[in-house]
RNA sequence: CGGGGAGUGGCGCAGCCUGGUUAGCGCGCCUGCCUUGGGAGCAGGAGGUCGUCGGUUCAAAUCCGAUCUCCCCGACCA
């Protein structure tokens, strides 16, 4: 098997991380530039992995009692302005609506950055008794903000998101569904995406604007820079006091709501790419690949008689056991022509089969994440193929994992600090005082910020600010991030 | 939003500095032959208002201005 880089359009991954980042989804066809400016297609290949994200991630919102629903795309400026603490955080990249037709509009309406306000508002309406609660209700939709700078998926002007928004009858259940769904961002994330992540609190810099607190999931990609993948907000009483959400509890006393809320976005397509892939080109866990097999026949000879029958018939096989598979019978592509493409858009197994296997009644797999070929009888072959589905699934992760572990380090010195940073990037884990002038500093001075103070924090060890020197409580998780 | 780089057939680039016939090259695409176990070979062919708008000039891909888009590096963010 030769070394050489097949597919060349792509830059290595070692030589420009970036530039390979942005080749790599053109070429493997996840999306396309738009010509509007921080605008991109998400082409089907790409839009099929939003499509299982959707659908794993749908039944385990589901499965925790929440429920869909769509709210209105625009937005009033009164009710943006009723929340200014939120207004602040999003005004630089909000898009507003100044004209309907030719008529300028009496408001201007803000196109959702996201939908705190319009589904305070409603609930406001809906919420007027104890028995009313909790809501438990999440849409997906697309949302806009007026990014300065830009990326394929990273960061869009409009990009596709979920959005839970629910309310409570008091903090402790506010605060029960914030972790609640945490943990289920890191359960997915993790078991779907086959990408390991950290956990914990935002500080109240990087918190959401309007939030009591916010919670995320960061991982880390393989240039070593961090990459939040879904936040959850315990957003306390603040909205239900700005859009009037109360209710009256058992005791006859009227209160204000308890609300959350959270989301993960197209981002995530983003993450697989930085996360998995190599200088061959993308890696996709087989949960989420659009293509979970492909099957390559060995076109030599008379191969349409004797290889295509059997091959379809390995296809239909596969496919009524579940599986997404594809059968390249393109005659004007060699096999080897195929081997490359199909490993560049990160088809997690491949089967070969050519006259020789058919006599054999078996076939060669080769496996993505690991470029190893093993051959496996045609009888059973299902079983087997499902069984090495989810080896690679697990082997993707761990190989991620162990990335992640080598590139975590402990440091309480401020240089040490700095060399990481400049030689090898990673998460950093070391002691923070609280005070939010340390944060500033550091991250003036290093690009890092907190990632998340790691939620539970463990056994309270105490030492010293990794700034300021002063005794420090906290153990923080310091990275640059995208 | 600052600083830097770039926009030329589908993709990657050359040409621009020093304006002047028909704008080249590689890959891809089309037709045919021959091939096919890791991106095959030969022959023929199609495809371009040089990002857009304006200016200078007898003449603009080339010089000047504006504008749009992309990439990289910094300040703000899923």
């Amino acid at each position: 098997m030769s070394e050489e880089r097949l597919v060349t359009q792509i830059t290595p991954k070692s030589e420009d991380f970036s530039r390979w980042y942005v080749d790599l989804i053109r070429r493997a066809e996840l999306a396309d530039y738009a010509p509007m400016k921080g605008m991109m297609v998400i082409r089907p290949y790409g839009y099929a992995i939003w499509e299982n994200i959707q659908r794993l991630l749908d039944k385990r919102i589901k499965d925790t009692g929440h429920i869909n629903a769509y709210f209105p795309l625009f937005i009033p400026e009164s009710f943006l302005r009723k929340e200014m603490e939120h207004l602040k955080g999003f005004a630089p990249e909000v898009a507003w609506v100044t004209h309907g037709g030719d008529d300028e509009l009496e408001e201007r309406l803000a196109v959702r950055p996201t939908s705190e306000a319009i589904i305070g508002y409603m609930y406001s309406k809906w919420i007027k008794s104890w028995r009313d609660l909790p809501v438990l209700i999440n849409q997906w939709a697309n949302v806009v903000r007026w990014e300065k700078v830009t990326r394929p998926f990273l960061r869009t002007t409009e990009f596709l998101w979920q959005e839970g928004h629910t309310a409570h009858a008091s903090f402790e259940e506010a605060q029960a569904e914030t972790l609640l769904i945490l943990e289920m961002y890191r359960e997915f994330v993790e078991t779907e995406l086959a990408i390991p992540v950290i956990y914990g609190q935002k500080t109240e810099r990087e918190k959401f604007a309007g939030a009591l607190a916010t919670y995320a999931i960061e991982a880390l990609m393989s240039d070593g820079k961090a990459l939040q993948m879904g936040t959850s907000h315990n957003l306390g009483q603040h909205f239900a006091r700005v859009f009037n959400i109360r209710f009256e509890d058992n005791n006859q006393d009227l209160q204000y709501a308890w609300q959350t809320s959270w989301g993960v976005s197209t981002r995530l397509i983003g993450a697989l790419v930085m996360a998995h892939g190599d200088d061959s080109g993308l890696v996709f866990p087989p949960q989420v690949a659009p293509i979970q097999v492909v099957i390559v026949p060995i076109s030599v000879g008379n191969w349409r008689e004797t290889v295509l029958p059997v091959a379809t018939e390995i296809k239909n096989n596969l496919k009524n056991a579940g599986l997404r598979v594809f059968l390249d019978d393109r005659a004007e592509y060699t096999p080897g022509w195929k081997f490359s493409e199909w490993e560049m858009r990160g088809v997690p197994l491949r089967l070969e089969i050519g006259p020789r296997d058919v006599k054999n009644n078996q076939v060669v797999a080769c496996r993505r994440e690991n470029q190893v070929k093993i051959t496996l009888e045609i009888t059973g072959l299902e079983t087997k193929v499902k069984e090495l589905l989810a080896e690679i699934q697990r082997a993707i992760f761990d190989k991620a994992l162990s990335f992640q572990k080598e590139n975590t380090y402990e440091v309480e010195d401020y240089k040490e600090f700095k060399s990481i940073l400049e030689e090898k990037r990673g998460f950093i884990k070391a002691f923070w005082c609280g005070s939010e002038e340390c944060e500033a500093k550091i991250k003036e001075e290093t690009m890092a910020t907190i990632r998340v103070i790691p939620h539970p924090q463990g056994e309270q060890k105490k030492g010293r600010c990794l700034y300021c020197q002063k005794p420090a409580s906290i153990a923080a998780v310091f990275a640059r991030s995208y």
